[in-house]
Parts: structure tokens; sequence; C-alpha cells
DNA sequence: ATATATTGTTTCTATAAAAGAAACAATATG
DNA sequence: CATATTGTTTCTTTTATAGAAACAATATAT
């Protein structure tokens, strides 16, 4: 026996004054109607009603029981639309992780803009270069720029983002522009390592094995090294654009176009998604998915 | 699915941060931590705890509703704890319907008594000569003097009461006193009809027919219509111990006294009797099983 | 007065659910 | 790298549930 079916029953039996009352209303036969009532009643070791084949009358044990028994279903009815409304309305802390470099140019934005649709969400922008553990560092969307390894989590494309090699005008002037990708085995290519380094560089119809002195698992770093004259990056375009415009960093191999780097949102589980989770991460595929967002440099 | 069992569990497995630990210490198998966890997260839409299977944390939907179950919880508990020692607490009202004369000479005195031992009980003594219905009546405890003809309700026999034959002596020196229990025809036996009229009247070893002009459901009525000279009437000695000792009736027949009469405590079921009622019959049993209670003619 | 309808309970049987053992996949720990 | 432990799933046995029908009791209608 349900215990709050019976509850419910017991209350309907009460107010009704009758089992075959209570059965009709609620849908169920009178004989399990009086099944619950004896349930409790066995239960609490007690008799809550006093009743013959046409009488029905409260005991005082029954009275005293009743008065508390609905009180204690109107919490529970309350309890549980709060918590299913709780998922239909967005609210409460969000938690994000991305790569520093994604985060500071495309989330800062984005985060004030949804924000500013729902207010009574509010955002916490975690940014680092480890690989997130959505459920012990309690995150609730991960963005992850580039092609997912583990397929554990639940991942959505959102956008796609062009990139670039680039270098600076200091590099090129003593190394020489390689207008071939195959001209970068001769260069010192700066190495992306997310996890294990990424020592292959693609192109629209090829991919190149390169070398370079450094690695680094950040982004901002391989641009201010390539600033420096370091070497060449290849690098998203939103992180160099600005570099580009400003002459510090040239734009290299660029009618070599490779792929377009997916970007992901991951999330931790695809059933009952709380809705701050879901309108985010709609919200964020909205904002990315046209094409304009990333033709500019910026 | 007991929703409230799942309930505990879940708060179990919120407080254990672990559906295993939970499980020890709610002794059932983790298996079913999980399915009642699972059957909470269906039925509310909405997911509880995010979880791989090594990391258990609550959703903020889960935290929500974990501050609410427990309280929930405490109620319910509370509820049921107060209800089931409101059954072994004797409290609340008491009440209780007996005949007219045997309320009037008996019930007040004991009463008062049982009140003072237990205070939170507060009796109501209803005296009437009809056949109560204790379901429709609300009576808790109904006294019976005399044979039950119908056996629909519980009773327990508490005591048995002498009776005598007695007239006034007016009556008697008009219409002789009869020495044997024969001569009985030849007088006015006042008939006593608690529904049917009782024309037999019983001594030691044999069972008179007698006649009489008077029928009365009241035995106070018959005591005093015997007062008055009217007729004979067979009575419990408590009814007419005070008229004989004053000499305003004669006691008749007394070495054929017929067998006791028996008295019944009334009550409605014999399961999950409330406290009130066990010791009030108890209390009166105690009261009035004694012999000497019903020697004395008072 | 008799028949009829309705009450609450009990009995019966098919169906559904609960429970736990064991297998399982994932992941800490030693 | 083995072992232990996690949460889940699968499987089977046991138990509970639900309602139809029968039942006993008692209002109400004719």
């Amino acid at each position: 026996m349900d215990k709050v079916t019976s509850m419910k029953v017991f209350s309907a039996v009460a107010r009704n004054g009758s089992f075959s009352d209570a059965a009709r209303k609620l849908n169920i036969s009178k004989a399990m109607a009086s099944k619950h009532v004896q349930y409790l009643e066995q239960h609490l070791g007690v008799r809550l009603f006093n009743r013959t084949t046409r009488k029905l009358n409260l005991t005082d044990v029954g009275l005293a029981y009743f008065e508390k028994v609905d009180a204690i279903l109107a919490e529970i009815e309350e309890t549980e639309l709060a918590v299913s409304q709780l998922n239909s309305e967005p609210r409460g802390r969000l938690k994000i992780m991305a790569q520093p470099s994604f985060g500071a140019f495309h989330l800062s934005r984005a985060l004030s803009s949804y924000m500013a649709r729902y207010p009574d969400v509010q955002t916490q922008l975690e940014l680092s270069n480890r690989i997130p553990d959505l459920v012990e560092d309690g995150i609730d969307v991960a963005f992850h720029v580039g092609e997912l390894d583990d397929s554990m989590v639940v991942a959505r494309k959102i956008a796609s983002a062009r990139r670039v090699v680039c270098a600076s005008p200091d590099y090129l002037a003593e190394r020489g522009r390689p207008e071939k990708p195959e001209e970068l085995t001769d260069h010192n290519c700066m190495i992306y390592s997310p996890r294990t380094p990424l020592y292959e560089w693609e192109f629209m119809d090829q991919v190149i094995r390169v070398t370079g002195d450094i690695q680094c698992n950040d982004g901002d770093a391989l641009r201010i090294a390539a600033i420096q004259g370091c070497g060449l990056a290849q690098l998203p375009t939103y992180m160099v654009g600005l570099d580009i415009q400003a002459g510090r960093l040239n734009a290299l191999l660029e009618e070599y176009e490779p792929a377009r780097l997916p970007v992901y949102a991951m999330y931790n589980h695809r059933k009952y998604l709380s809705a701050k989770i879901k309108t985010f991460i709609d919200y964020m595929y909205e904002l990315y998915q046209p094409e304009a967002y990333w033709n500019q440099w910026t």
C-alpha cells in the first residue's frame, strides 16, 4: 500500500462520510477504499472510523489524524509542484566551464545577454584548460572547442569556428612567409596540446605533420608567443582577429582554410535536463549558429 | 513504490552522499535504493542527483526537494506517533449511555472517581431507556442491566446485580404478603418492559408467569409506583435499598432470591480499542466486580 | 410489509510491483 | 595492475494490488 495514497483515500472517506462515495470520486473500487483505510488502521494500531454497514463516524483518534493528514498531503503536493516547476522555469546557479580563450572572447558577452533574458539564473564561469569532470566539479555546462575524444558526456555542437595560421611580421621577415602548407615543415610551428600534443595541422584537403619547440595547453599563450615572434600558430580566428587587424600578426595560407573547428556544449545527462541548462544551451546555439558570427575577425 | 519509503530512501542517500551507504543503513539492497530514487525522479519529472558510478551530487532541484522532504517525513512521523499515543493515553471525551436508574445509582459516583484518576478524560453521561445505537449516537460505552438479546455489539459482563421483589406496606396490608413465588399470580405484578414486556419473574429455581396492569420501560417509575402502593415490582436491590431501609418498601421472598442480573458494558469493536474506553471498562470492572459492592442495600 | 438498492467488507484471481542476488560497467585505491 | 567498491541493470521469486463478485446488513421505495 502506498501510504500517501492511503492517506488520500482516508481523507476522502472522512470528508465524504462514506467509503462508496469516496471510491467513486477517486475512481477506485470501494473494496480498495476499504482496504486502504484498513491498512492505515493496522499501521497506526488505531481504529479511525466507527462503522457499521450503514453508518460511518470518525473516532476521536481518527479525527485527530484527519486534521493532520490534509496538511501533510497539501505539503507534499505543494513540494512536488514546486520541484517540477523549478525544472520548467530557468533559475538558480549555472556553473559553466570553458577554455580560457573561448571564455574570454565569447562567454562574457553571451552570459550577460543570457542573464538579461533569464534574470533568475546566476552564472558562474570557470575558465580552465584542464578537462572538466562535470559531476565532480558540479559543472552544468562545459564548452569545448575542437573534437571530443571521449563520448562519456552528452555534447551538442553549437558552432563551428574558423581557424587560421598566423605569425608576427618580425618572424615572417626573418624566416620567410610560407605560401603552401607543405612549406610549414621548415617553420617553428607551435603546438596546442589540450592533453596530448597535436602535431598535425589540418588544411582544406591535407594534413601536415608539423614540428616546433613550443607546446602549450593554453591558446592565449600561443597567441602571445606568436606575437612575440616565437613561431607560427594555428588558432581560431576569434582569438587572433584583433591582432591581425592591428598588424601584430599576419594571417597565412588563408586560401587553404581547413574545416571548421566544432564547438561543443557538454552537459550531464539527457534525461530530466533542467530548464536553466536547456535554455542556456539553446540560447548559445541560437547565438553562435549564424555564419555571420564567425565570419568576422573579432 | 511507497512514496513515503522512497522519500526516506532519497533523504538517506542525499544525507550519506551514497546509494550504497544509504542502503546499508536502511537495510535494503543498493538495487532498491537506486530504484526508489529513480521512482521519485520519474514521478517528479526531474533529475535529483547527478551521478556517475563513483560520484554523487544533488542537483539544485534535488537540493530543493531534499530541504522539503525531511520536514514532510518528520511531520508524518510526528503525526503517526501522536495518533498512536492518543490511543495509549486515555484522553478525550467519553460518552456513556445507561438506563436512568443504573446511571443515577452507580455511574455518577463511578465517573467522578474515574475522572479523578484519568484527568484527561471528560465523561458525558446520557441516560435513556431506549436501546442505544453505539455508532449512530457516537457512544463509547453503554451499560446494560439484564440479559442481552442481540449479539451485534461487543459486551463485557462487569457485575451481577441482586434483585428483590418489593411492595409498599400499604399494599401488603391490603392485598396480603406473598410467602411463596407461586402466590404472585394473585397480585398486581408491575412489568418492566425494556422493549418487549417481560411477563416472567425469575426466582431461585423457578420462573413464575405474572400479570399486572402496569408496564413501564423505566425502572424508577416502577419503584415509585411500588412506593405508592400500586403493586409489586421485582427490581435491583440498588434501586430499592434506601426505600427498604426507610420502610417505604418491604422486601419479599428474599429466601427465593433469583440468579443475579448481569450488568454489561457494551462498546464498539474489539480491535484497536482506545485507551479511554479500555481503561474505563477495566475501571468499572474493578469497581463493580467485588461481591461486597452488591451485598449492601444501597 | 416486502422488494429493492446501497452500504462496507470479504473472497477470489489475474495482474503488477517489489525485493534482492547476481551480473555489469565504471572508477577509486592499494 | 589487481582489487574493491560504486551505481545500475537484469533476472527471478515473492508479495502486493486491484477490482469483480459474493456477502451481510440496513436504508428506502413501493
